[in-house]
DNA sequence: TCTAGTTAGATGCATTTGCATGAAAAATCA
DNA sequence: TGATTTTTCATGCAAATGCATCTAACTAGA
């Protein structure tokens, strides 16, 4: 009588998914104090920035950030102003669309990128990468691909 | 020439980082979704309660709160607050540290704690453990164990 | 014991986030 | 075409977060 129940989640997936949460959280939280302690902005600002930089000068719509940065709609307005307000993107409005606007990266937004990077690698190298082997980085890959959204 | 370096994370690694944090993030904001959807509360509020129930009557001292949640000491303090003027907690004095505050769990906190806990099942199972096999899980569970703080 | 230093918790103020809504352009459809 | 719906982005207002600092209590050291 102490057959599986098909459900719920057991007690193993219960306690693997708090893990992926609270590793998650602590690594974030590492790599925000390290940009801090550097005197950079946060992270959000290099997930949009290199959005920005993949766009290759194309100019990336608003819409086109939020879905890659994973950002609600109105933080993405309100964190590219900011960028924009730094110096480090330029707002355009679109020429296909009326609705639209196009973000591109400054010089300026370039150079802050390359100045965030060694602060973020070292952090994803130190708190991620050295204490895994190759191999655990593949398998955790290939299963993280599994809980991707359809 | 193509030597690996030892210097830097490579690309496989700051892809496996990428997508670790991703995937969490996404996982979390269903689940507040769904919460949302229920007319429940956020998450942290299920993680405080938890803590509280696990105390199992003792109370529990804010401090404690912070550590287990991962919460930083004035979220805490606030959010405690918070679920207290809800009725779902208590807060009295700490006789062993004039300092100190224990917080407890109401039989209202536990009733909540027992109407979320359904919602938030639902989705650690269908966002989470419907999607791997149990093998996968053993697995992410152990690879992720390396990158607890030591 | 007196003093300096540390720890637990709260809180004023600025920034950021979340919600709801608005405006303008585009797309759909009768 | 004209009306309706949808999409894109912005924004006022409320709530939550982050920062810096404060108070009170505890701890350690002379």
């Amino acid at each position: 009588m102490t057959e599986k129940s098909e459900e719920l989640p057991d007690e193993m997936a219960i306690n693997a998914w708090a893990r992926l949460h609270r590793i998650s959280n602590i690594a974030l939280e590492r790599v925000e104090d390290r940009l801090k302690k550097s005197g950079l902005p946060p992270l959000a600002w290099y997930d949009v920035l290199l959005e920005l930089r993949r766009a290759k000068g194309q100019g990336l719509r608003l819409i086109e950030i939020e879905k890659r940065t994973l950002l609600a709609q109105y933080n993405a307005s309100r964190l590219v102003d900011r960028i924009v307000a730094a110096g480090h993107a330029e707002k355009r409005k679109a020429q296909e669309d009326g609705r639209g606007v196009l973000v591109y990266l400054t010089s300026s937004g370039g150079r802050l990128l390359d100045e965030m990077w060694p602060t973020y690698r070292t952090a994803i190298k130190e708190d991620f990468a050295d204490r895994l082997t190759e191999r655990d980085i593949e398998t955790l890959f290939k299963i993280l691909a599994k809980l991707l959204p359809d």
